[in-house]
DNA sequence: CGGCAGGAGCCCA
DNA sequence: TGGGCTCCTGCC
């Protein structure tokens, strides 16, 4: 995910939606699919993407309404304080298939971390980019990971998500999962086919149906949501008692927030997952 | 320094 | 419903 604050100021990027963004100077850049992303700190709309196929309207959602949006999600006093607190901030739209490889890599681990593994598969595999004098790598191919092996995977630094990545990537590359496909679908139907795939269950599901599927009233619920939750939503039913949800308890929990706050709940979740992390005081 | 908990979860018995 | 999974960081 990302986090624009301020549109034509100042920027900041939260890697806990898109993880393989950095700021080098003036300049922010990022791996979007096949592409190397460069936009400049101060002018965000002033952008470029190598190979040229990525605009700023479609990285940055510039299509959204803010402000109606904004309106639906405020009838929440939390989310209504959150949005003075951090204004301009946006979800951003993530290549597809890099979107759901991310989250697969993001189970049972930390932030540092999966940035780490998703750098040294787009070194691994991914085509070698240079922009500004600099290499860069794009994130590889869903047939470069289906030509791997899992061993190779795992050496990658992936772990026991080698697995995971190699049947996605083989659903993908054999062309059985097509997630451009899914864009039309509804929520439920999206959701349901993004459950059959080995190692993807409704976190990460949420989460590529909210960052890459257009589905805005997806609410993922991590660790950092569930607290949100737990310490500020009273009124919920069933909320967790232990550390983790069951599958029914997340079903629960997120169409609960799902109907609370309407279809651009995912932008509320976006709030409270970034005020959660900022009151922890993490940076990445 | 060793040990242990925890990290945008999910699968399996 | 509980255990395991890779592996690294932070903390005691």
């Amino acid at each position: 995910m990302s986090v624009l604050q301020h549109l034509n100021a100042e920027l900041s990027i939260n890697s806990g939606q898109e993880f393989l963004w950095e700021r080098v100077g003036n300049n922010w850049y990022g791996i979007h699919g096949g592409s190397v992303v460069r936009f400049s700190a101060a002018d965000p709309l002033d952008l470029e993407s190598f190979p040229d196929c990525v605009s700023a309207e479609e990285i940055f959602r510039l299509d959204d309404d803010m402000g109606a949006i904004l309106g639906e999600i405020s009838h929440d006093p939390l989310v209504k304080s959150l949005v003075a607190t951090y204004p301009g901030l946006r979800l951003m739209r993530q290549d597809a298939e890099q979107c759901l490889f991310s989250f697969l890599c993001a189970s049972n681990t930390n932030i540092p971390m999966i940035r780490r593994m998703l750098r040294s598969l787009c070194a691994r595999f991914g085509r070698q980019v240079q922009v500004d004098g600099q290499k860069f790598h794009a994130f590889p191919s869903a047939k470069a990971l289906d030509r791997a092996s899992e061993a190779e995977l795992r050496a990658a630094g992936l772990g026991y998500r080698a697995k995971a990545i190699k049947a996605a990537a083989r659903e993908i590359a054999r062309g059985s999962l097509d997630l451009e496909s899914l864009k039309k679908a509804s929520y439920e139907d999206a959701k349901a086919r993004l459950l059959e795939i080995y190692g993807v269950g409704p976190k990460i599901a949420d989460c590529v149906l909210l960052f890459s599927l257009e589905k805005l009233d997806a609410f993922p619920i991590d660790v950092w949501i569930a607290r949100a939750l737990a310490n500020h939503y009273d009124w919920l039913s069933d909320k967790k008692t232990s550390d983790k949800l069951t599958a029914c308890q997340y079903e629960n929990l997120s169409s609960q927030m799902r109907r609370y706050f309407g279809r651009h709940a995912g932008y509320a979740q976006q709030y409270l997952y970034y005020h959660m992390r900022q009151a922890a005081g993490k940076r990445w």
